[in-house]
DNA sequence: TGTCGAATTGAAGAATTCTTCAATTCGACA
DNA sequence: TGTCGAATTGAAGAATTCTTCAATTCGACA
């Protein structure tokens, strides 16, 4: 039997769900990266990069290629920025909404 | 200090990395819905319906109003739908992706 | 008040995911 | 061939998340 879609789903997004593997992702939007580079940029230990790296591989939504001594990764084409973007609307309402509890409790001891 | 976005990001992401809280966001898409009836749905025990629910809740993307003996959840307003599109673009790509990768070991070893 | 159904909670063990370390692979280049 | 830097891997413990059970809350209604 096939996995079931909603199962196919949580684990996209589990995928997603990992501070690096975002940073990952927002970066290369920009184009493509060497690992060098995205170790510039994130705040990571490099054996910890390579296993979210691996994770990302694995689901296939970024690509390796070996260019000489280092290895550059892509996205494999998938249309990651509407899904950002999505998630930012979602989340940016969230967030608000946390504020505006956080105020109403300041409110209310105050 | 505030949470870094790709932090929340990544918090966001993980809730909705499970099978029942997908489908329950899935099933409020088509409007409230008691507890009962996502029960009648999912395939679930009651306690852990309840807990996943909870997630959701805590982050604040549906919100719980009890009604009589019942308990209704809805989205919390926030645009689920357009997330979970763009989501299944990608992940049409990812699945296709994997299907070309399992004919090519097919040939290979035909 | 007593009881029932609906839903939630706390606690505890099981399962999964993260992080770190040491070891390994792989190409470049002397 | 030997060595170096870049990146990955395997293993192991730490941390987090899931699932299940028993107990609890809460309203409805007799």
């Amino acid at each position: 039997m096939p996995v079931p879609l909603y199962q196919a789903k949580a684990e996209f997004f589990r995928m997603l769900g990992h501070p690096v593997r975002i940073r990952v992702l927002e970066l290369l939007q920009d184009g493509p990266k060497a690992v060098r580079d995205l170790l510039a940029e994130i705040d990571v230990e490099a054996s910890n990069l390579s296993a979210q790296l691996a994770v990302l591989r694995r689901s296939g939504i970024v690509t390796a290629t070996r260019e000489g001594s280092t290895v550059v990764y892509a996205l494999a084409g998938a249309d990651v920025a509407d899904l950002m973007k999505a998630a930012r609307r979602i989340l940016t309402e969230l967030l608000v909404g946390q504020n505006e509890l956080l105020a109403q409790l300041r409110e209310d001891s105050a």
